[in-house]
DNA sequence: AGCACGCCGACT
DNA sequence: GTCGGCGTGCTC
């Protein structure tokens, strides 16, 4: 019986996005199956490549069929998986590959090089031909093709390459490499019985080879021990041990071995303390969900400091009891090292950890140590929702309002639904937690879709930090000019007194937001991007923050001369120098992605920030997020209307979550906090409600005006971008695509389709921006006919090299 | 995308 | 006659 795989091929075009079929060698008939990673000749040229196995059968449609040449052993995803992946593909109008790549631990999939080798040098060769060959020469006969492609920059090799293999004087081969293998410890066992050792070591000193008899003695009283140990225990090198080798005296053994990236000195400490009346209620509640074996969905809702933490715990802990796995995912930016002690404390070795953070090697380490069953929990951002668990059963989102949650590069996926899949998929508990919920998840819990918990106590018991707000205008108007309201600075100036640490909060970073002529108005804008550049005063640069585009400041202005350049906005750079300018005493450090670039340094900073030897934390986004500093007493956000102007839906509800979080920062352990906003808009909701840490106030408000004005959770938006190099092709093509979805009006319901316009942010990259934005009742049904519109446009050849994006949900519309 | 094939003009 | 540039069409 022929069996035929359907195969994904690792190759990034959207001709080439479905199942081509292959047969299976009988030789690797058993090793086949669903999720397996081979290879396989593709195309014209069979030029090797990766594929995933997606089904097998024993029929094909088509007409020639190739054979597979390899497989791996293990798949890469099981059923399950595959029915997700399935499913991803068309919620998210995207390609299998790109979902397999987010699937599995990057770095894995295989890259194949293709090399020339010199074959017979007896041949009459044209000139360039000649070159050629004689540069593989140089290059010790063989070469890869990008290496080749690279010396001969301009010029078109490939079809030389080709004539020449034809001829016989080069061949081509394909040289598979892999980024990220299993790391491989050689280990190091004496050949010889135990009562002949002393004899060998003897023997090894009458020949005067000193260093082999102690690597001998030391094999002796040792277990077990790699060869690289061995020579730094006995200060040896190499050659000693493979002269031991060829003596017979010792023998290898290559294992494998997991990569950790933790600390020896990890030891769970198994200790699970007693809850709170509060937290018990809600862990019991929990517990029963988990023992329906059915598909839960509850929204924990606790203010900071309430103990969420404990509950999860207490929930995985059940799961794991009873013999199946839990997935804990966190927004990247809290993925702190402080976090990550508690749960591996807690758990131990089952712990299994999900990070951009980690290297590639680590990554696939930890990746495997779920899919191999020695880990039976994950704690991971975004990604870890993939985890290779087979009986999942609590799957818990923290801070579940977290915008990092939806991916914003193919595949467009949105945690939470993913999540929700896998947990209908499971029919297991999933649990959102968060002090400042979502509206969307907080208006589910309203009308009884999912349950609701509630933690209200701090464990503490500690107040909330009274929160003041400072109207800017009020301050500009009695002639303070400075960044800080007298308010803020008198409070700093106290904190500095009583050797109590603040933090100062900011959105932006850079120097100043906008720099222009003071003559002329000229204002300075990324060359590829339309968007004004951020000065960064340490290097005098202007900076791209979207492209990273970067050159020297401006002396004189660039268009009229004029050397009067006039500075706009403050960013984080400018706050910490205007803070040492007011309070020369005081220390200071800053946070953002410009001091934080370097692995490591987060964690540095935060360090010494928490070692208390700094009086004053000046940062952006990340201060906010999962950090616990009990020292300090004094939170102040700089401007609390940077995020408020923005032209989106969910500016309120981000400006509302980011203070709320940002003044929660203050007065954690014994000492009672407080926090100032300055503002220019104080009658803001966001503001108002938040000084007053009423969650259900803004909650109440936000929903009624999201009703009014027909915004989600009350309907579905969908982002079709279109970008590319000229912009009248870029409009023609978004004005075609928009002619063509003007069947779904009258299909879907309810459906408003705005635009095309230009986008926020008219260029990035050089390539031109339009979009089209629809508001319908549900995204998903809309699907077919949003590709179809996608075909139509690609049909021309003119819009042929625009790039459609479509994007349900998305976080932003620059 | 990446490659082969095929057509055509330039150059020896 | 080659050589090499570019448009077209397909990938099990």
């Amino acid at each position: 019986m022929k069996l035929i795989a359907r195969i994904i091929v690792n190759s990034a075009s959207k001709h080439t996005d479905r199942f081509f079929d292959y047969l299976i060698p009988e030789t690797l008939q058993d090793k086949v199956t669903i999720g397996t990673r081979v290879l396989v000749p593709f195309g014209n040229g069979n030029r090797q490549m990766e594929g995933y196995v997606i089904g097998i059968s024993e029929h094909s449609q088509a007409k020639k069929l190739k054979s597979i040449i390899s497989a791996e052993e293990m798949p890469v995803f099981d059923e399950k998986m595959l029915e997700l992946i399935e499913w991803m593909r068309e919620k998210y109008i995207c390609t299998y590959i790109d979902i397999i790549k987010t699937v599995i631990p990057s770095g894995t999939t295989v890259r194949n090089e293709e090399w020339y080798v010199l074959a017979n040098e007896d041949v009459s060769l044209t000139p360039k031909e000649k070159k050629i060959s004689d540069e593989i020469k140089n290059q010790n006969g063989a070469c890869e093709i990008n290496v080749l492609m690279q010396f001969f920059e301009d010029e078109n090799i490939k079809p030389v390459l080709k004539r020449m293999c034809d001829k016989g004087v080069l061949k081509k081969e394909y040289r598979d490499v892999k980024n990220v293998k299993d790391k491989v410890v050689r280990i190091v066992r004496p050949a010889i019985e135990p009562e002949d050792m002393n004899e060998t070591i003897d023997m090894l000193m009458k020949n005067r080879a000193y260093a082999q008899a102690k690597v001998m003695e030391a094999l002796s009283h040792i277990d077990i021990v790699s060869a690289a140990d061995l020579m730094t225990i006995t200060q040896t090198n190499h050659n000693t041990i493979l002269a031991l080798k060829k003596r017979g005296l010792i023998e290898f053994e290559n294992v494998t071995v997991l990569r950790s990236h933790r600390k020896p000195n990890e030891i769970p400490k198994s200790f699970f303390p007693v809850l709170t009346m509060e937290q018990e209620y809600v862990s019991k509640k929990i517990r029963e969900a988990l023992c329906t074996n059915e598909f839960n969905e509850f929204l924990l809702h606790g203010v900071t400091g309430s103990g969420k933490t404990e509950v999860f715990m207490n929930a995985i802990k059940a799961v794991t009891d009873a013999g199946k796995q839990a997935i804990v995912l966190v927004p990247e930016i809290s993925l702190t090292p402080q976090m990550l002690e508690n749960f591996i404390s807690r758990f131990g070795e089952s712990v299994a950890v999900y990070h951009s953070g980690l290297s590639m090697g680590e990554r696939y380490d930890e990746w495997k140590k779920m899919r191999d069953a020695k880990a039976n929990i994950v704690i991971g951002a975004r990604s870890a929702v993939f985890a290779p668990f087979d009986n999942v059963g609590i799957i818990i989102m923290d801070e579940e309002h977290e915008a990092t949650y939806k991916s914003e590069i193919p595949p467009r996926y949105d945690t939470k639904e993913v999540a929700r899949y896998r947990a209908k998929q499971n029919n297991c508990t999933m649990i959102l937690a968060s002090a400042t919920p979502d509206v969307g998840t907080f208006y589910r819990a309203q009308n009884k879709e999912i349950g609701y918990l509630e933690l209200k106590t701090r464990i503490n018991k500690n107040p909330i930090p009274e929160v003041k707000i400072v109207d800017m205008r009020q301050e500009l108007a009695s002639g303070n000019k400075s960044i800080f309201s007298r308010t803020l600075m008198d409070e700093i100036g106290k904190n500095i007194e009583k050797h109590e640490q603040t933090i100062l909060f900011l959105n932006r970073r850079g120097f100043s937001t906008f720099v222009s002529c003071r003559n002329c108005g000229y204002v300075a804008v990324c060359p590829e991007c339309n968007i004004s550049l951020t000065y960064h005063k340490y290097n005098n640069t202007l900076k791209c923050h979207y492209c990273g585009y970067e050159r020297s400041n401006y002396n004189q202005c660039p268009r009229c001369k004029s050397k009067y350049i006039r500075y706009f906005g403050g960013g984080t750079q400018k706050v910490e120098e205007e803070v040492k300018k007011l309070f020369p005493s005081a220390s200071t450090i800053r946070m953002d992605v410009d001091t934080t670039s370097k692995q490591n340094s987060h964690e540095k900073l935060l360090k010494e920030f928490s070692e208390k030897k700094i009086d004053i934390l000046v940062g952006t986004q990340m201060v906010a997020k999962g950090l616990d500093f009990p020292d300090v007493t004094l939170v102040g956000v700089i401007s609390a209307d940077t995020m408020l102007n923005i032209d989106d839906f969910r500016s309120s509800e981000r400006t509302f979550d980011l203070l709320e979080q940002v003044t929660g920062r203050a007065g954690r352990a014994k000492k009672k906090g407080r926090s100032v906003i300055q503002t220019y808009s104080p009658e803001h909701n966001a503001v108002v409600f938040a000084s007053k840490h009423d969650y259900m106030g803004f909650y109440n408000n936000e929903i009624a005006l999201r009703k009014v004005m027909w915004y989600p959770p009350y309907c579905d938006m969908v982002s079709i971008l279109f970008s590319g190099p000229f912009e009248a092709t870029v409009a023609q093509c978004s004005r075609y695509y928009a002619k063509n979805i003007l069947n779904i009006k009258k299909k879907y319901g309810r459906i408003q389709i705005l635009g095309p316009v230009p986008a926020a942010i008219t260029k990035i990259k050089n390539k031109f921006r339009w979009r089209i934005l629809i508001k319908c009742e549900n995204a998903d049904l809309l699907a077919e006919s949003l590709i179809t519109a996608r075909e139509e446009c690609f049909k021309n050849k003119n819009f042929e090299k625009i790039s459609i994006v479509i994007d349900k949900n998305p976080n932003n519309m620059y």
